[in-house]
DNA sequence: TAACTATATTACTGAGTAGCAATTTACATT
DNA sequence: AATGTAAATTGCTACTCAGTAATATAGTTA
């Protein structure tokens, strides 16, 4: 349980790190670092994504304390800040799940 | 832990999910919510938010699965679909605590 | 039926941002 | 120093969406 109270202020960073999980292509960023930290050129092959897209995505998340920066010589590399975003991520796709066997009951019903 | 395999199309689902809790104005409305079911008007007067505006919101949060409604007559009354939904937001407050508690060190240190 | 009320919908405007191409910055190598 | 490479930044376009005013819909009451 938080000690924070839902101030207006904080809803507002609170809803600042939502946005920056409410974006398909840094979900899958993300996902890509689960295997480990990588470099940024190394994101833009496993994604497809342009290298000035990735390297925004990237900045973003490292803003909101979502993933960490190493550099090494040439390389930049990120990896995920901390395993607790998946909480996140698993409690989220729970509530999807339930939300479609929902639906489908819905229709077979 | 989900079922779901992160494929590009559950992440878009899950993206959406996220970026409903990504306003701060729907996450007001969500935590009025947390003391019982409201109607329209209630939620209009309790956020000051205009009436189309907080009648978007709701239907979007409905379709999203985080509120459920009831209609009685000409009111319609909005009520948490779940106490999950807060589980996230504690979660994400929780992050957003270590992160200023982090930043706060860094710049003291 | 007519008037009234609560909610939903529509049409619009302004702000924010994803993605891209081009450039710049930072570092390494020759 | 000159060249090369990785990442960051900038300028741009297209698109999405929050908010609002006006209108429509659904239900109630006189």
């Amino acid at each position: 349980m938080s000690k924070l109270t839902l101030t207006p202020e904080v809803m507002a960073l609170v809803a600042e790190r939502f946005k920056a999980l409410a974006e398909p292509a840094r979900l899958q960023i993300l996902s890509c670092l689960r295997a480990g930290e990588m470099a940024v050129n190394d994101l833009v092959n496993e994604t497809g994504f342009g290298q000035a897209n990735v390297s925004k995505h990237l900045q973003l998340l490292h803003t909101m304390g979502f993933v960490r920066r190493r550099k090494d010589g040439l390389f930049v590399y990120y990896a995920l800040a901390d395993k607790g975003i998946f909480q996140l991520c698993d409690t989220m796709c729970g509530r999807l799940e339930r939300e479609m066997k929902r639906r489908r009951k819905r229709l077979a019903g």
